[in-house]
DNA sequence: GCAGGGGCTTGGAACGTTCCAAGGAGTTGT
DNA sequence: ACAACTCCTTGGAACGTTCCAAGCCCCTGC
């Protein structure tokens, strides 16, 4: 009835052997008896025994446990990209736990350290907003990696996309198209927006388009795409297509183009970035930059296993191709 | 360099005072000199140390630790319910660590025994698909309670909404618009869905409208509100409107009546439920029905700490209110 | 019949904290 | 001058594991 932690030495006692043998066991060690393996087993399971982690990560000095720390817990691209760090962090025999800052940069610090004191074995950053202080006290004491946003910090991987290629890739496709007036609603400070709204730049002069190539400001929520929009109809002399520097954002682009009478793609085309689980409903079909989260995910697990078992001390930094994924708000311009 | 972890002795021995000094200084005790406590914080500040949470919850006892497992991290709906919970958790000066079971029964199990070996203070199961034995045997060493699923197991809370209620409203606020003829796109086995559909059914009848009330089977995603369209409109004799059993399926829903050629809300009403982010999206707007995750995710931890501190043992369920949540997918029916 | 092994099993010492009983240094009252 | 306090500080015993050196038992070979 109370909440009874039966411990080694209870299943011991019942089995009638040493404790040590019960954790001999219960960790699965080889050379054990078969007949005082199946009671033991038998008395753990009669008590309801579950091992203490805590106990023994005390002793082993590891905990086995990496430990995810999400700017926000909202945004599907982050989710996603735990999915590539669960899939490859079980398969090396530990266990991922989240915390989330609740969107604000205290709150990361907050969660940070109980990860940090929980001596989880290393940290993956996702999208944070730590400040690198921080990050790089934190990487003295276990191995860190940050995903989705690059670092100069001593002793700190990541592993990113190519924000600038993939802003290209966008450009690329709506000249294609034979798009030439094309804006860009600007990310602000969002993980990325800087090397997108380069990339855009670069891709236009690259085209020979510098000319028609505008940047309006806006950020990574739904109502900055709006803002972004609202600006460009204020400006008057419209372009054919707008890209903007993520999804969540262009969904507020689209729909602040629809307020305005304007239909997309016939009378003005979109694209977004990051390709998430938004952009892909049937009823938005946003045409967008693919960043292969699941893939980052993955690779994230991989740098910190390599420093946690393979004793890898040098800083890797890892850039990912983005894909160009075609759907419903691109089409040629008018006329 | 190497990853040392300094301990509470090696900031004794700097500070030149006992162990015990430290750990009280650490925990913030009050009857410590001024000077000591100075000498101590500073020799703590240069050696870096930071409290080895391990230790003390195998010292205390208790770990200030509330695990939550989330059936599925992509449903922005669980991931709201987390916003509640970790602000009340917090607040109470708990941590909150999420695991997600990867949308798999085994994955569930897994994560479940992960957060029960590290001997967290609480658990919170939203929306898991876990079989009531597991539940029940952990509810045996922790405090459980459910989120968004009803149960009969022995010693485990509960907060839910009120499933019939909300689908209540969805027919009233139908009704009161015109509609007669309204079909029903059920959830499936997802949490929720047989008594949103009974809650349907019974308000159709209590308008006297049991005639032309349909069900046509569905699912909790995209892909089985579109597949649910497929079935009204092969069944030809197009309702007015159709309540959908979540917002998710409601959207593969819009999407499918587009495609065939039906404008919402012109040709056809909608209504979803959850209310989650997606509906609210400008582009979409969907009619709704508010579940309070917030409110939920709170009573949740409400619920944990009555058990883990004030000592209660009765179990309680708890239901909440929805809120029914008018945009743009309803309106009267045509003529 | 005994040395040398091998296969299993065991007790004890960690691991880094917290908590408690007890100790030391002043201070106050008589 | 001493008892009785108060205030601060301390060492040692937990907590539940793992790991290691050592032990037991039985077998094998000579």
């Amino acid at each position: 009835m109370a909440s009874s932690h039966p411990t080694i030495i209870d299943v011991a006692r019942r089995a009638g052997v040493s404790k040590s043998l019960v954790s001999m066991v219960m960790r699965g060690a080889p050379n054990v008896g078969v007949e005082r393996r199946a009671r033991v087993l038998a008395a753990a399971e009669e008590l309801g025994y579950r091992p203490n982690a805590v106990a023994r990560s005390l002793v082993r000095q590891r905990t086995n446990l990496f430990g995810i720390l999400l700017s926000d817990l909202h945004n599907p691209y982050f989710t996603e990209v735990v999915d590539g760090i669960e899939e490859s962090a079980f398969s090396a025999e530990y266990r991922a736990l989240i915390t989330s800052g609740g969107r604000q940069p205290a709150g990361e610090a907050r969660a940070m350290d109980t990860l940090l004191q929980l001596r989880v074995d290393g940290l993956i950053l996702a999208g944070t907003v730590l400040d690198s202080r921080s990050i790089r006290n934190a990487a003295r004491t276990c191995p860190v990696v940050l995903v989705a946003r690059a670092t100069r910090a001593a002793g700190v991987d990541s592993v990113v996309n190519d924000d600038r290629a993939g802003a290209g890739m966008a450009v690329d496709h709506l000249r294609a198209l034979g798009h030439t007036r094309i804006t860009h609603v600007d990310g602000g400070v969002g993980a990325g927006a800087a090397s997108r709204r380069s990339g855009f730049l670069g891709a236009m002069r690259r085209h020979g388009l510098e000319r028609s190539a505008r940047v309006v400001p806006g950020d990574f929520t739904e109502a900055g795409g709006a803002a972004g929009v609202k600006a460009v109809l204020v400006a008057g002399d419209l372009p054919t297509a707008v890209f903007v520097s993520n999804d969540l954002a262009a969904i507020g682009a689209l729909h602040a183009f629809e307020d305005a009478g304007l239909a997309v793609p016939e009378d003005i085309s979109l694209v977004g970035y990051d390709n998430t689980a938004l952009a892909a409903l049937g009823h938005i079909g946003l045409t967008t930059i693919d960043q292969p989260r699941h893939e980052m995910g993955r690779t994230g697990v991989e740098l910190l296993l390599e420093r946690v078992e393979a004793g890898r001390t040098a800083p890797r930094h890892l850039v990912i191709a983005p894909r160009l994924v075609v759907r419903r708000t691109t089409a040629p311009p008018r006329g």
